[in-house]
DNA sequence: GTCTATAGGTGGATAGAC
DNA sequence: GTCTATCCACCTATAGAC
């Protein structure tokens, strides 16, 4: 009696570490102890799956994101608070889905190919609120618009996370994210 | 005749743009108008075509960087070419090669593995050196250790090729490179 | 909802003729 | 060096019994 959320969690943690085209449906299955057809009653189709993987990550990496704007008010913390989302991801020994989802973006179905620019496109409009408020309250200091040093942000942890697990040095992930805050002290 | 320079090059492109695990032996053969079967008397197995794939990929990028330093003084002028390698690469439609494969780490054969972390070394040894003697110079300013700047560095121009591709926006990628070199300004 | 069985395709790889 | 032919493993997906 696999719930899709099972199938879901595992799968989520498939694709995170090995990418959507580095697991099937088969090492599901063989975690669940069902077979591969009982898991297409749930997902009839791998693209499905995929897409509704990308809307949940989303949905739940929003509602982290409100979260800290309900308990964080200082602009410089939300941020920390931010990256150590991306920090907690990597101890568990994963990647961000939809970084390792861009880096596939080729080969992707078109479905999922609009959820992640979605993704992308809601983390960066939260990050430039963030940046801009932070800059009008002369906490923050960078040039440009916000939008553009919000891009460069996530462009960085991802970045930095990718690396750091292939290089085996997790541990530095922590001192870079500092570092990209640092930068934007006023 | 297929020669393996050709091959590598397909191959290249291929990984570039798909990932390891999104190209396979017939998308060479048919691009070179030959049988699978052919293109394993030149390379038996994927895994070794992949090894020489990073190997060759390091030698040229090695290559010019070292290109780099003979034609170029100041320390940023260094890294705008560095960074306009990327922005190359990027303008032909691809990724860095070891960028995707750092994505598919988890999945891919040790041998390739190893050659991996021998490049992002090599790379940021190099960034290093220009990152160390821009600050002597007085040229550069950073905080911390050099390696970890350069880090920090290669982590973000990997990441923004990364998400310029899937968020549609390969023009920006120039821009938050631009970003990143001035914030290492004296 | 889960199973067995299977279809139909593609993956990397090999043997042996030419 | 390239071909035909083939192997075996794996993939996504479906049909139909239970």
């Amino acid at each position: 009696m696999p719930s899709n959320q099972r199938i879901l969690d595992l799968a989520e943690r498939l694709v995170q570490t090995r990418g959507y085209n580095g697991f099937s449906y088969a090492d599901i299955a063989a975690s669940l102890g069902v077979t591969k057809a009982s898991l297409h009653y749930h997902f009839p189709a791998k693209a499905a799956l995929g897409k509704e993987l990308i809307g949940r990550y989303e949905r739940n990496f929003l509602a982290a994101l409100a979260a800290i704007d309900a308990e964080v008010r200082k602009p410089r913390d939300k941020l920390r608070r931010y990256a150590g989302i991306y920090a907690e991801v990597l101890a568990e020994g994963r990647m961000c889905l939809c970084g390792m989802l861009a880096a596939e973006y080729a080969t992707l179905p078109k479905a999922m190919q609009q959820e992640l620019r979605h993704y992308f496109a809601e983390n960066e409009r939260w990050l430039a609120a963030v940046l801009d408020h932070g800059r009008r309250a002369g906490e923050l200091a960078f040039k440009g618009s916000a939008r553009e040093a919000a891009g460069l942000l996530v462009s960085s942890l991802e970045g930095a996370m990718m690396l750091a697990r292939s290089q085996g040095n997790t541990k530095r992930f922590g001192a870079l994210a500092e570092r990209l805050i640092a930068g934007l002290a006023a």
